[in-house]
DNA sequence: AAAAATCAAACAAACGTTTGATTAATTCAA
DNA sequence: TTGAATTAATCAAACGTTTGTTTGATTTTT
């Protein structure tokens, strides 16, 4: 069960390690960022590592998103399933940029490796979704040949790139370090505008 | 100066950090592994912040590729320009994964500032190369009105997106685990012809 | 003979974790 | 509703490791 207390730890915790890195956040740090002693951390999960399993499983809803809904939506085209699958991605990112750090951090070590492939798994599972997709509308004629399993890295690796750094993303759009371009609607409807029209351009005849 | 020995204990340390991350790997570990004295590193280095400063420069050269020398060149034009950066900037990548997987790491924590600032700069002056190339071609017309800095952020982030991680990669390819997608001509050029082909239908009329 | 490189050993600091005492909250018979 | 008994939560302190780093002696190179 998860009480307020340690869904209160582990959001303390996704911030810090958004910031700092799993292996570079301290529980003493977290304990008082957390204003919490620093027993209850290994009270609460067990261990530092386990602490990093239960942030993963009690954001393992938001992961997934909308994909299983739009894909089995029959009143939909193959485009409009892309169009919303971009919107849903985007918005989720973007509204939860630091748990999104801390996964792509455990992806790009890999050093606990059961997480690792866990983490991995619901990404295959997303990916698949919209490859299944992008090969209905190939079959239907609809779109070009294209490359799925490419197109989807297209996708997620763009708002991945935007997602990377905050001093990057502003030197790019000529923003002064205050700005927050992932809280900024007027930054997120340019970023769907930008994936719709290269998706769009790509697949469509 | 850069010594044989400097050289060696840098690239086992590239190979190391690539693995574990930098926070994640100790000096013993790397000292093993280079077969050299744990007090070497610090004698050679000064210390393990300063060593990563050192891997970042040694390899500072690599980060910028052949950028100049494509944009210099006017004899090109720019959608051929656009063609030699992703032919160059996959090759750079797929060849030097481990280097590219640190750089990664650190703009993903960027706990250390000035480093993080740094390598920044490096990524900006890459991407405000490939962003003039694109506005000149959209001045003269060849190309549509697009998004220059999300077009930089696609060509960058599909890469980045297959380099995360191996396993993805071959679960997305139906390979298994032992095949290294990173050194395999077949997937590189694969890499490369989605990337043109989407970027072409993209940018030009 | 001087300088550079290597080594085992030790350093203090920081780490994740555990302990045992103490306080707060809950339970339940009277 | 009360009050003792039980459970849960919190705490400061300490545990044993591991960390990055330094030392001072020893070997190798110049």
């Amino acid at each position: 069960m998860i009480t307020d207390k340690k869904e209160h730890i582990m959001n303390a915790a996704i911030e810090l390690f958004a910031e700092k890195g799993f292996e570079g956040s301290s529980i003493r740090d977290l304990a008082s960022r957390a204003d919490v002693n620093v027993a209850m951390v290994n009270y609460y999960f067990g261990s530092k590592d386990k602490l990093f399993e239960a942030i993963v499983e009690y954001k393992a809803s938001f992961m997934r998103g909308k994909m299983d809904e739009i894909e089995a939506n029959k009143t939909l085209t193959e485009i409009e399933k892309i169009d919303l699958i971009i919107e849903n991605y985007v918005a989720k990112i973007l509204s939860n940029p630091s748990f999104h750090r801390i996964l792509y951090q455990e992806l790009l070590m890999g050093e606990r490796e059961a997480m690792h492939e866990n983490i991995v798994k619901v990404f295959v599972r997303n990916i698949t979704t919209l490859r299944n997709i992008i090969e209905q509308g190939v079959k239907k004629k609809v779109f070009k040949k294209v490359d799925p399993e490419l197109t989807m890295a297209t996708l997620i690796g763009t708002i991945n790139q935007v997602m990377l750094s905050k001093a990057m993303c502003n030197m790019l759009m000529d923003r002064d370090g205050s700005f927050d371009p992932y809280t900024d609607l007027v930054f997120r409807q340019r970023l769907i505008k930008h994936l719709k029209q290269i998706i769009h351009s790509y697949l469509l005849n």
